[in-house]
RNA sequence: GGUCCCAUCGUCCAGUGGCCUAGGACACAGCCCUUUCAAGGCUGUGACACGGGUUCGAAUCCCGUUGGGACCGCCA
């Protein structure tokens, strides 16, 4: 078994901020921290869309590590492209994170030692150690532009805690853009900063950048900074085994709220893409994922995105939700379709869904399953009762009147009673059950008939009935 | 084209030289339960890409082949 990889034996090399100056005798708190061994690991995503499924994954897998070592989680927000680049995004991104459950502890609106945690706000920070290659001789300019000198032979080598030791020559490397000529300052140079200035222990993100770590590399030679502790994820493909995109369908992790999906689900299912918590271990939650997880145990192939385990992970949740939580997700649903919520108590809403039980995958799909719960009218548009000829009428007609006879109106006492009227009366079950559901819910499948008609009472029932010309 | 990465059932994972005639989960099929469906229970179909080594022994180590992927932007 490997040991987890800790970052105890961590040493800052130079410390950072250009703008603070510490008294003598006092350290930078990177310095600190660093010292002190302690896991901070970053989401470092660029405000160019929503968060979507890799993103939220990466995100994921550093929250994990960081809430699995006790560690700190830092968004910092990658707006260096201008064009691309809006407020909005960002907001959404945020709003993508708290919906999954990650709560970061240092970001753009929350207070921390290593701010600003955007890097546009962050310029002077670049340009100060942009300056300090140019005066050393090991960066040039061109224009309004900073370009890194890449040294010739040089062999670029760093142990993954994914993929293990990786090790390339800076021969194949062109020379690194630093500074743009707009003054901003490029992915490959500002994430190295930025990693080093915020006392990143673990560099934790998508295989994708597996090529541009050796470019990094140099520049933390360059800077003569300490590496931090790489690990890299396993990227997520659609069904065609090829790059997640619009194609595949929903790709930001909106959408799937949208579609009914539960983040303790998409949380869950995520996780299990690239790790495992050891067989049988399939369903759980985040506090159990976190204790759990290992950053040395994620798996090094790319992995396709599921729908339909995404399906069977999300009614797995749903299921064990209480009823009025349950209600809460279900209930935007029943609203959406446009049916009367309000003229029910939340206790009979949420007893209704109780009577669902675990059917439904998502909650939309539980939604649409127990409309009848909420309305007749529901029933009416999808049933007309014109499928039961004269002959079936008469005998449901005999049974329905004996039933409504029924001196408590309990479901279990309806079933026993039902049986017992089926073997007297010599009818098969189905022979009744079937035409009462179909009068009742107006679907041919739904839970158990019994239950159904106790949740909507004796009147209702009755009422129903009375509609389809069975009493 | 160059560099780098990956390779176990359809899919997600387990497997780190002998416990593997390869295990679990999803999906699929069948059966049971049953007023329908879902759930649940049982059973089944189904994979170590290929070829060479190393070794008493390889899914596990090495080499090659093939197949995928990533990166090679003053995008991130």
């Amino acid at each position: 078994m490997t040991a987890p990889i800790s970052s105890a034996d961590y040493v800052i090399i130079t410390h950072c901020s250009p703008y603070r100056t510490y008294a003598q005798g006092t350290t930078h708190p990177s310095r600190r921290i660093k010292m002190a061994g302690t896991v901070r690991v970053r989401f470092a995503p660029s405000p160019t869309g929503a968060l979507h499924i890799g993103g939220g994954h990466t995100a994921l897998f550093n929250w994990l590590w960081a809430r699995h070592n006790g560690g700190r989680f830092i968004l910092r927000i990658e707006d260096t492209d201008r064009e691309r680049s809006t407020k909005e995004y960002e907001e959404t991104i945020m709003a993508g994170m708290e919906w999954l459950g990650l709560d970061w502890d240092e970001g753009p609106d929350r207070a921390g030692d290593f701010g600003p945690y955007r890097q546009s706000e962050r310029l002077e920070i670049y340009h100060h150690w942009a300056n300090r290659l140019l005066s050393e001789g090991s960066a040039y300019r061109e224009g309004e532009a900073v370009i890194y000198r890449v040294p010739q032979g040089v062999s670029l080598a760093f142990d993954d805690v994914v993929y293990g030791h990786i090790e390339m020559m800076s021969d194949t490397l062109k020379d690194i853009v630093l500074i743009k000529s707009d003054g901003m300052p490029t992915y490959n140079y500002a994430v190295v900063v930025d990693d080093h200035t915020m006392a990143i222990s673990h560099v934790i993100r998508g295989e994708d950048h597996i090529s541009n770590t050796p470019k990094q590399l140099l520049l933390y030679r360059a800077l003569q900074w300490e590496y931090p502790v790489f690990g890299h994820l396993p990227m997520i493909l659609g069904k065609d085994k090829k790059k997640l995109s619009k194609r595949h369908g929903a790709t930001s992790v909106y959408e799937y709220r949208d579609m009914g999906y539960m983040p303790d689900a998409m949380f869950n299912f995520l996780a299990l893409l690239g790790w495992s918590a050891g067989e049988g271990n399939e369903v759980f939650s985040r506090e159990e994922a976190a204790a759990l997880f290992e950053l040395s145990r994620v798996t090094k192939r790319s992995a396709i995105f599921d729908m339909e385990k995404l399906n069977h992970i999300n009614q797995e949740h749903l299921k064990m939700l209480d009823p009025s939580t349950r209600l809460d997700l279900v209930e935007p649903f029943w609203r959406e379709m446009g049916l009367p919520v309000d003229e029910h108590s939340r206790e009979y809403l949420a007893q209704s869904l109780v009577v669902l039980g675990g059917r439904g995958q998502t909650a939309r799909e539980a939604a649409g399953y127990s409309d009848y719960f909420v309305t007749f009218d529901a029933v009416k548009k999808r049933y007309d009762g014109s499928d039961i000829d004269e002959a079936q009428r008469a005998t449901v007609r005999r049974y329905v009147r004996d039933l409504l006879a029924c001196p408590e109106w309990k479901a279990d006492l309806l079933e026993e009673f039902t049986r017992t009227w089926s073997t007297e009366q010599a009818v098969k079950m189905k022979e009744i059950a079937m035409p009462l559901r179909m009068a009742l819910t107006g679907m041919k499948v739904s839970p158990g008939i019994f239950e159904v008609a106790e949740q909507i009472g004796r009147e209702e029932t009755k009422r129903r009935l009375a509609h389809y010309n069975l009493l």
